[in-house]
Order: C-alpha cells, then structure tokens, then sequence
DNA sequence: ACCTCCCTAAACCTTACGGTTAACTGTTCC
DNA sequence: GGAACAGTTAACCGTAAGGTTTAGGGAGGT
C-alpha cells in the first residue's frame, strides 16, 4: 500500500511540476470548465491542452464528466491533501527554526503567490 | 517576481516528483550526511545519486557545505515552505466540503505515510 | 443529410530525465 | 610521492515529456 501512495506522490508532484497544469488547476477552483474553456486562455494548442488535462486526471487532480460533446472538468483535492501532508510531515524537522525560515519567504504569510 | 515563484514551484515539484529524491530528504530530515552516506543505501550508481543531490541542490531543497573532500548536506525548508504554501492556496476552494474529502484519505489524519 | 463544433488520437520532433560506465579532480594519509 | 578515498563530470543510452500538425469520431444545429 506504501507503493501505491508514492505512485501517487510521483505523479501528483509531476503534475504540479508543470506551471500550465498548474495554471488549470487555479482556474479550476472556482469554476467547472470545459475543456475548450480551459483551452482558450493558454498559448498552447488544443490538443497540448487536452495531453495536460489528461495527465492531471490521472494524476487524480481532476475529474472529467461527460455530457454530450462536452466534458466538464472539476477540481479535485484528495492528491493535493496527500501532497500536501507530506511536506508537512518533512516540516517536524524546521518547525523548530521558524526563524531562518522568514528569509526565504518574499512577502507576509498572508500575500498572495499570484 | 512572479515568474521566479514560478520557476522555484517548477524546479521544487519537480525535485518532489522522484521518489529518491523524497528519501534523500526524507533521510536528510534528521541528520547531516555525506553524498557516499546519502547513496550507501540507495540501489543506484554514486554518480546518480550525486545528480539527484544536485537537483535537490539547484531546487533549493538542499544546502552543500564543503569540508575537505567531504560534502555535507543538509535540508533546506524554504522551498518545501513555498511549495506548501501554494497547495494551501489551492485548498480554500475545497475546505468547504471536508467531508467529500475524508475519502480520497487511505488512514486516519494522524497517521504515518511512510 | 450536412456542416460545424468539441475533443481525442496518432505520428512526429526536440529536449530533458534517470540511469550506466569510465575518466578525472581533489583530499587525506602513510 | 603514491595509494586510497570522496565526489563530480563526460559520454552515452533508452525512455518519457511537451509541443506541433493532421486526422478522426461523436454530438448538435439547421
């Protein structure tokens, strides 16, 4: 069972190595999009588009339902969490200097990334 | 500034997407080892190890302190920190429904992943 | 029926990745 | 000085990643 979470690991991490895949992502939290949609803000062709979509619904990040033509596409958080946990579990280590910690930071805790 | 944030989001998933890249820091979490120290338990080459070590290195994840002809390595949180930070940017969207959530979960919150 | 729209699949190209072996640089130690 | 040790670099290999263009397969609209 460990295997199959560092799979997912793999590629859960892989497919936010990617700053399109990532930019999908940020545009999925609000909204449920079609794969058009999601296509046509980004510099990319549609069929690159659609490769990126796949890798992230295999990678769990997004689920596709399909509704005639279209196939919406909708956010979902069960890797990010795993993703997620696992830094945190790296983190026991340097919660204890916060302090270095502050450096490498650009802007306050709360600014936003984006 | 924005593209350098881009950037270290690339180069760090990217260094968490290999699953010897997550052991060395996952061993790092604890100690200060040497690159023979940190490949000794690995089933690849030196030479291998010593280009995972410079990923992890040129990500940020990992700090090189040269003494002699050893190399000290020691983890580096500041990327892990960013990296964190960006999945919990992406979380504000689904802690609304918690509770979908608990499923995509293997174990218990407090659990051990490894 | 036909054309258009939505999306995937296939073939291809280039570049990067993870691994190897072999050679090389530098350090320690006798 | 010379051997052994620590580590990187270079050349190479196979495979995967990200992009393109082109073709194709269903579904909708008129």
């Amino acid at each position: 069972m460990v295997e199959d979470l560092e799979r997912l690991l793999d590629v859960t991490f892989a497919a936010l190595a990617d700053p399109t895949r990532r930019a999908i992502l940020h545009r999925l939290q609000n909204q449920t999009l079609r794969v058009t949609e999601v296509a046509e803000p980004l510099p990319i062709s549609l069929a690159a588009t659609s490769k990126h979509i796949r890798t992230l619904e295999r990678a769990g990040l997004v689920t596709r339902t399909v509704q005639g033509r279209d196939h919406w596409l909708t956010l979902n958080a069960g890797p990010l969490a795993k993703a997620a946990y696992w830094i945190s579990s790296q983190q026991r280590f340097w919660e204890a200097n916060l302090g270095a910690l502050s450096t490498y930071w650009g802007e306050p805790a709360g600014g936003r990334l984006e």
